[in-house]
DNA sequence: CTGAAAGCGCTAACAA
DNA sequence: TTGTTAGCGCTTTCAG
């Protein structure tokens, strides 16, 4: 004993108006006579009407939908992005359809066709490297904007990021002003645009002091923290003790800090850290973790603001978006000491 | 010059076969003879044809989607949940629908509204507490199955969780097994099921120990880590200081770990510290947090399942999952030590 | 195994 | 300001 199904047809039926009234009243949209508002409202209380979104998305080939993919859930960073994303797109008025690719180019490609069977207006998304772009495309010749929130896998796209390059020059910096001078680079891979990036910053602070970069002092790694802990390790075997490491994140400069204390030795002091992400982590490790802060908060607002105007037209050229990150001072450095290392 | 949409009724005529057997091949269902398979497929490709879920979704009354309503994305605990709903959600095919609440009832409501305009097949819910329950109705009257993973809103309700009293039990347990004697139960507000659980198998283990749960050991407030200093310190302040401290949450014991260190003594050694969630932080922490572990990936991961039994019809009385969390051991909780204190 | 016909519930034109 | 008419693109009968 099912009741049928409410459509918008009962409703205006019992409001004693057309469909297509109701229809302009239950979107807000276009005239509508007060008097025909209330009977409206009224009877679909009543009747207990719910929208019909599919009905509605079909007919009007719009569906109100953004999409967001991202890589791995699991990375903080991540979850982070999410808050700003679906804060911002809430306030549009969009709804989040989800997708995580885990790092897989062929559920990557999986997620994007149920996207595209969606007809999502836009689509957001951190994008796992090594895609052959065809779906991009698609998307593409359907008008349908694209944000990325990591590397783009082209020229011409919209992206929102962060200056990893600068990023990097103002740590190493900040370490040299320490009075450190044996600074390594220590974790991630180096097949990474940011890693790349982050090297190059890393490489312009020693030369503007005068110090040429040294290979030796640089060792890739998983971007983890047994990444980081056997990539130091590896590290004073080829080169020896350095006094201070820029860590390619901050994952990373956990297992440095632990590797570090392995030896004897007291981070921040004997050799200063710094890390790549402030992840939450690094307000409460031991000691607390000075990093290169990047907000993926405000990255993915700007991300949801930059689509939804790519959406609603205002402009279609590409546009590249490229946030000056900040140094987050804490414990992990500190002045050189003249000790038994001078 | 925009190319027309291509239609299944495009690809059906170009296949020389009818809609409906392009449609029983696009779906996989039904029958269809190899030839027809081939020559649809040929087609769609050719096209580039793109189903459309709306209008699929409108004809066959299921949209495929599943809901998830949660309060706060900032909590690290959610984005562990997100991890295992997205992964399981794509196994059985459904696509993720997202919501956030930011802990507001009013949004809480208008994000039902909207799943329910969308037709969801279900719903996963972190609850906001306070809800008239009015919109849960309208999810059972369409029997749209709910499942929770907070406490549920009313007792017939699908719920997957943890033992709160057990963890607790447990992790005071421990504390006692260390020696410690005078045990405070810091943090949390009164009014949370999971703070009053959890304060009953803190008393429950003391009583076992034939201790008296003592009322001025336990002091309230915000489950953060400023929370947690300022809870520690009207503890001290009215009780002086204990031996150990049960948190009830690792935030909170973050901010105890850091009150203690204030005081000028030694967290895991003069007091001992344990906390509740075993959040990413806590594996970083100084000293690492020794902590009640609920995998949040694990409690999703089953409301996933079970949700989709719910969809599928499996059963439909309400189950309520409680699984039993573990005691994850660490450095902020060592034996006690017949000091000063003994 | 396949096709013809009849909508799903809504919105977009247009005319009134 | 309102109503009429035609579909949006698909799936579901049910008959072949």
């Amino acid at each position: 004993m099912k009741s049928k199904n409410v459509t918008l047809q009962d409703v205006a039926r019992h409001a004693g108006v057309s469909r297509a009234t109701a229809s302009r009243i239950v979107r807000g949209e276009g005239y509508a006579s007060d008097e025909a508002r209330q009977k409206v409202l009224a009877a679909m209380e009543e009747l207990g009407y719910i929208y019909d979104r599919n009905a509605a998305n079909l007919r009007s080939r719009q569906s109100g939908t953004v999409g967001f993919i991202l890589s791995d859930i699991d990375n903080p960073v991540y979850g982070e992005s999410l808050v700003g994303i679906s804060q911002k797109l809430d306030e549009y008025g969009y709804t989040l359809i989800l997708g995580t690719t885990f790092n897989s180019v062929a559920k990557q490609d999986a997620i994007l066709a149920k996207m595209l069977e969606y007809r999502v207006d836009g689509l957001l998304m951190v994008a796992v490297p090594g895609s052959d772009g065809k779906m991009y495309e698609k998307f593409s010749r359907r008008n349908i904007p694209i944000v990325y929130l990591r590397e783009p896998p082209n020229e011409r796209a919209n992206y929102v990021g962060v200056d990893n390059r600068y990023g990097a020059k103002m740590a190493t910096e900040h370490l040299l002003r320490l009075g450190r001078r044996r600074i390594a680079y220590v974790g991630g891979l180096p097949d990474l645009t940011p890693w790349k990036l982050r090297r190059q910053g890393y490489a312009d602070a020693l030369r503007e002091h005068g110090l040429e970069p040294d290979e030796q002092w640089i060792v890739c790694g998983e971007a983890t923290r047994v990444g980081g802990i056997s990539a130091f390790e590896s590290l004073v075997d080829q080169a020896g003790l350095p006094d201070a490491v820029l860590c390619f994140n901050d994952m990373v400069a956990f297992g440095v800090l632990h590797a570090i204390r392995e030896k004897g030795l007291v981070p921040g002091k004997d050799i200063a850290v710094v890390g790549f992400d402030n992840v939450r982590e690094a307000a409460i490790s031991y000691p607390r973790l000075t990093t290169v802060s990047m907000s993926y908060k405000t990255t993915s607002i700007l991300a949801a603001q930059l689509l939804h105007e790519r959406i609603i037209g205002v402009d279609t050229e590409p546009k590249q978006i490229i946030l000056k990150p900040e140094l987050v001072i804490r414990e992990s450095c500190s002045a050189k000491q003249d000790n038994r290392y001078s």
